[in-house]
DNA sequence: TATTGTTATACTCTATAACTATA
DNA sequence: TATAGTTATAGAGTATAACAATA
């Protein structure tokens, strides 16, 4: 009448379980990746938010990664001082820091893209070209959903 | 020459970018989720590891979680208050405490079930059903291959 | 002496709130 | 007075290390 396999009631099968243990799972092997180029992973959310829109304000990045905007300053700082990034008032609301990606933070984001398809490789070692393609599409329709980056 | 839309060299479209934000976002939906029940993705995980093995000591679990045994204590306090767990000392080596799913546990197992079948279908809503099943199946076969739980 | 569980402590991450400069 | 950024502070979460009980 019940499970098999206990009281969860197939917990464990569902995605929601899947993806957020998988995803804490990725998560810590990504992170341990980038550790090198002295990067976490929120530094290269950063990274790819400004990667893939016009320099931003540091209100507007804290709204699209869905983080405090106190959290963007220490990310900032940091990327600073890495000369991954670089702060330029605006001259029309002196209030404002653009935040804009240098050549080494175009560099960095590079590697960090290279790791990451390691990284794939590795994880996707066991699935059909047929399962990773599906696979790929399937998660990127839910990142959209997420309003998450897709491209 | 190079990617069309930056420097991420496409970070965004891999698995690993795509699971771990994915399920960084997942896993905090479905933490609001057992808010209700006094209960966070940890208390649920380690539920899930005792519901599937027999009753094991705190050590053993902290292990199979890949967290600190000291963890393992504080969330095993937290779900005997609740009365989920219990804790038995191992007659034949009296420092062992051998925990215990209680009936209580496993009725909060099942209703964490519920509320992750019930985000599947949000997430899920945008999916057909072939791409739900290569979803779940593919999924599956990356968490066996971490160590997670799959059935 | 080695091992299990526990407690004490410290560290990381992140948010909230107070503050400064500019509008 | 309102807003952008920054700084200060506090809380949650988790690991490391010291400790107690048992083997």
């Amino acid at each position: 009448m019940n499970d098999v396999k206990g009281s969860g009631g197939g917990l464990p099968q569902t995605l929601a379980f899947r993806l957020g243990t998988l995803g804490a799972v990725v998560g810590d092997r990504f992170a341990g990746r980038i550790e090198s180029y002295d990067l976490k992973p929120k530094h290269v959310g950063l990274l790819t938010a400004l990667d893939r829109g016009a320099a931003a304000s540091q209100q507007e990045l804290a709204a699209r990664l869905g983080v405090a905007p106190s959290l963007v300053v220490s990310l900032a700082d940091h990327l600073e001082r890495l000369g991954a990034v670089e702060r330029v008032r605006d001259p029309r609301d002196r209030r404002r820091q653009v935040l804009g990606l240098t050549d080494r933070g175009r560099c960095l984001l590079a590697d960090c893209a290279a790791e990451a398809r390691a990284l794939d490789e590795e994880l996707a070692a066991h699935l059909t070209a047929e399962q990773r393609e599906v696979l790929r599409k399937a998660l990127g329709i839910l990142a959209a959903e997420a309003g998450l980056p897709t491209d």
